[in-house]
RNA sequence: GGGUCUAUAGCCAAGUGGUAAGGCGUGGGACUGCAACUCCCUGAUUCGUUGGUUCAAAUCCGACUAGGCCCUCCA
């Protein structure tokens, strides 16, 4: 299998540390608000990436945190706690606004067909091994104590940009708005490891510490977690390329200082989902939500159908006409696969040619393709039922689902006696009472198919 | 200013040095009383522009142009 790797810029052949288990991590969301589209986009390429590597044959331990401490909305004096500001927005507990959008988060997973990863763990349910990392940092000397703060020295390490590429000259703070020096650091691109600074005296979530009362840093929560759980050897982690640094940058550099070993091989960024005027976010423009689409009347899946006919390093522009799309697109392939028939037979054809696609970093464009291929073949109705069923596997797009909707008897008796009836009419050349018939149906979701073996209909919700 | 990525038809998009897949839409046809559904047919002498390497370039290299993202909120 071939991967991206943003440590090398390359496609690389994935060699994972052991054959027996890839173990893979992915950064949660912060669950101050709710998901919208593109922030899931990420977690649909992340449910590609676990099931194409189950699909060629790896064991997976997949890992994700949610961040409920600690994710400011900036460093310096003026920042504040994401969470803290949700749970004021709604009037509710901190607590509280972490439970309800992590079960909204894990709704909207659902309904995207991503499959929830093995382990989930909550920031704050790892404050003790978070103490003891950062404890150990201090005695090795890659972090120090300033203005109360644990902060990590970025020049203890020869290569704190091994991510990006940034000259540490480079950077530059205020480049974007409201961002404003912390002159509790020693370099600039210092970072945050444990606050006990009462710089936010509402802050709900205070833990006692070596240093006092505090709380994390946003970055030590991945690490922490990710060690815990996975070891400290990790295969792949994964999240949106907005990540990159600082945090990603951050958490290499505190776990391989931890550590004293390489950490992690390779790292896959999920490129975002932009609107019109740019990068989609919660503040500007309209808020896509799962739930907003599905009022307008959208099958969620339809949106993970787009999101696979792209790739997952490349931008993705959404727009209602481009959803509309692959909705139709979506729902005619459905509609194929559902005439295929019940039954099964197994065979070979294509598996190579949709093991390559995915293998390919994980090429779901070609591997749809592939879908088209056997489709037009002239594989029997069995083999191509067969092939589908395997590669939905990957592709989670419940193409094999049966979409109608069961009825009654008496209604199948009452939705026969119109047909009849507008067939009669029909014959009458009554068309008008042929068409009110039509429509009544269709009002009620129901709706006729003239075919040469004569007229058919199909429950819809 | 620095870093990084992208550019293929109206739209999405494959393509990994050997002569431009696929899907959606459009147009035409079959079917229909008319529709819808379904089926058939339909598109790029050319891949942002421009130099170069090569027998051969959408693919490799340089320059330019346009755009996205990151540079301490973010998926």
């Amino acid at each position: 299998m071939k991967l991206y790797n943003t440590l090398s810029r390359t496609v690389e052949e994935f060699i994972p540390y052991s054959n027996d288990c890839v173990t893979m991590y992915t950064c949660g969301p912060t669950v101050y608000h709710y998901a919208h589209i593109g922030n899931l986009r990420t977690y649909i390429f992340e449910d590609i990436l676990e099931k194409s590597l189950k699909f060629l044959g790896y064991n997976v331990k997949r890992c994700m945190n949610i961040t409920d401490v600690g994710h400011l909305t900036s460093d310096s004096d003026s920042g504040e706690d994401k969470m803290l500001k949700g749970a004021k927005r709604e009037n509710k507990s901190v607590l509280d606004i972490a439970k309800f959008y992590t079960d909204e988060f894990k709704k909207d997973a659902e309904k995207l067909n991503i499959r929830w990863p093995d382990i989930v763990s909550p920031a704050t349910d790892n404050i003790e091994f978070y103490i003891e990392i950062i404890t150990k940092l201090l005695d090795k000397g890659y972090a120090y104590i300033s203005g109360g703060n644990i902060y990590f020295d970025t020049t203890k390490l020869d290569d704190y940009y091994a991510l990006t590429n940034h000259k540490i000259d480079d950077l530059v703070v205020g480049v974007r708005e409201g961002v404003e020096n912390d002159d509790n650091k020693r370099n600039q691109a210092d970072f945050v490891l444990w606050f006990t600074k009462s710089k936010f005296e509402d802050q709900e979530l205070k833990w006692g510490s070596p240093w006092g009362v505090g709380y994390p840093g946003w970055h030590i929560e991945c690490s922490g977690i990710s060690i815990k759980n996975l070891g400290e050897y990790l295969d792949i982690h994964c999240g949106g390329v907005d990540n990159i640094f600082p945090h990603h940058t951050n958490e290499i550099a505190q776990s391989e200082a931890y550590l004293g070993h390489k950490w992690c091989k390779y790292w896959m960024h999920g490129e975002h989902l932009n609107d019109q005027s740019g990068k989609m976010s919660k503040s500007k423009g309209e808020f896509l939500t799962v739930s907003l689409l599905e009022s307008k009347g959208y099958d969620p899946l339809s949106y993970r159908f787009m999101c696979l006919t792209s790739h997952y390093r490349k931008v993705l522009e959404f727009s209602y006409d481009a959803l509309d799309n692959a909705t139709s697109a979506y729902k005619k392939l459905k509609s194929k696969v559902q005439s295929l028939g019940s039954e099964e037979k197994e065979t070979d054809k294509f598996v190579k040619e949709f093991s390559d696609a995915i293998a390919n970093d994980l090429n779901t464009s070609q591997a749809i393709t592939v879908l088209y291929d056997i489709l037009k073949s002239e594989l029997t109705n069995a083999e191509k039922l067969y092939l589908v069923k395997m590669f939905d596997s990957v592709l989670s797009l419940n193409l094999l689902d049966d979409t109608k909707v069961s009825i009654t008897d008496e209604e199948v008796k009452y939705i026969e006696d119109m047909i009849d009836k507008r067939n009669e009419a029909k014959k009458n050349k009554d068309f008008k009472l042929a068409d009110d018939i039509r429509n009544e149906l269709l009002e009620k979701g129901i709706v006729l198919k003239d075919t040469r073996e004569g007229t058919i209909y199909e429950v819809i919700k």
